[in-house]
RNA sequence: AGGGCUAUCGCCAAGCGGUAAGGCACAGCACUUUGACUGCUGCAUUCGCUGGUUCGAAUCCAGCUAGCCCUG
């Protein structure tokens, strides 16, 4: 039996996961990340302290809040505005969760003598025969996290249990009404945490150290002027909607050039793109490829993504290019490309720098 | 005052005698621990008004009204 620390955000999932763990023997401890307050703590999604605590206490489990504000204020929602305001589109759970989840997760494990560290996310640790640990997909394939996991380090793969991996949703709500948790109905949480109204805009110009890029121009592919945008940070890659221009057919943003401040607009079959380019890198169930090395895998280009085929070739050191056997829709540049083995286990990942398109491949 | 042009859903806009495209916006639904993302559904019995021609008109004709442009 082990001594293992719980991420508890205060949903079902982290509750049943210590629910389950404590059952199984193992000495449990509770901690809620307070990653950020909310104006109403009442909205705050992936922090509440209130109904951590009441799970922990009804488990019968010690219980600890830890403040990572000012980690995750550098972690992760600076480089989401920077990211915004560059014209990318970023994916904050990705940094936050070995930067500050597990960061601060293997502080406490330290300073209180555990010897796991556990989630409640579905997806399963597979320690594969050539020694290495990764995350495979949940058996509710679903719900499957594997893809904001997969900048975790080997490091914290080793000591980390995922017991929902095995579950669906609705058997985890069944265990969690069985046992009289307290969230057992909670909905799901969904969208970013940090910005529980969604408006990723309005946030951003609230919080942006720098001001924020305003408004410029739409063009289509040959330059042509189609109208006014509202500023880049409104925009990401595929996007119809809001976008205002009655060109008599469904319009989509194709790229975004934060140095002319344009938006450039184009038809949903011109979003296609059969080659990005990728750093940042971080392997997980392969050591890190050699320049030159050239390997086949699924690759997904959002979380909700199925994983495409594709050809991965590490170009240099951090960066490969990835050419998929066929086209993916509006990849955009700061979204991760994650890649999974036959076996549905991530291999390792990227996040997306540049996405070439067929025209960009004839100059 | 004379000449020309235009008038189709809140907006842009097809239609050119055969029984109202499309887009934007809006609304609802689905999806969601990245993207105010995507997808689906709904949205003019009616074409400035009044008559006329026709089996049949938004489409042709006449008059009226409004806006724009040119000439005085």
């Amino acid at each position: 039996m082990a001594k293992v620390i719980v991420g508890m955000s205060g949903g079902v999932d982290s509750a049943v996961c210590a629910y389950l763990l404590k059952m199984a023997g193992h000495e449990v401890i509770g901690v809620t990340l307070k990653t950020w307050v909310a104006s109403d703590q009442k909205e705050n999604r992936c922090c509440r302290i209130d109904d951590a605590s009441a799970v922990a206490s009804m488990l019968g489990v010690p219980y600890y809040a830890v403040n990572c504000m000012m980690d995750f204020d550098r972690c992760v929602i600076d480089p989401f505005i920077e990211d915004y305001m560059k014209g990318r589109t970023p994916n904050p759970c990705i940094l936050c969760n070995p930067l500050v989840k597990w960061g601060k997760m293997e502080e406490s494990m330290k300073v209180l003598g555990a010897d796991y560290i556990a989630t409640g996310h579905y997806a399963t640790i597979c320690k594969l025969p050539n020694n290495r640990y990764t995350v495979g997909q949940a058996l509710h394939a679903q719900k499957d996290q594997t893809y904001m996991l997969y900048r975790l380090s080997q490091e914290q793969l080793a000591h980390t249990m995922m017991p929902l991996g095995k579950l669906t949703k609705e058997e985890v709500r069944d265990i969690a009404h069985k046992a009289g948790i307290p969230v057992a109905s909670k909905p799901d949480s969904q969208e970013i945490c940090f910005i529980p109204d969604n408006d990723y805009s309005g946030y951003i110009e609230e919080n942006a150290k720098v001001p924020v890029p305003g408004e410029g121009d739409f063009v289509s592919e040959d330059g042509t002027f189609l109208g006014k945008h509202k500023g880049i940070i409104h925009y990401t890659i595929g996007q119809r909607r809001g976008l205002g221009l009655p060109l008599g057919y469904h319009a989509y943003v194709k790229r975004i050039d934060p140095v002319k401040n344009e938006v450039i607009i184009a038809k949903d079959e011109a979003l296609y793109s059969a080659k990005i380019l990728c750093d940042s890198l971080n392997f997980m169930g392969i050591p890190d490829p050699k320049i030159g090395e050239r390997l086949r895998f699924d690759v997904k280009v959002r979380y909700h993504h199925k994983a495409q085929s594709a050809v991965v070739e590490k170009t240099k050191d951090d960066e490969v290019i990835i050419r998929f056997d066929e086209p993916v829709r509006a990849a955009a540049p700061g979204q991760s490309a994650v890649f999974y083995n036959e076996d549905l286990q991530v291999a390792g990942g990227g996040i997306i720098r540049e996405v070439f398109y067929p025209e960009d491949e004839k100059q």
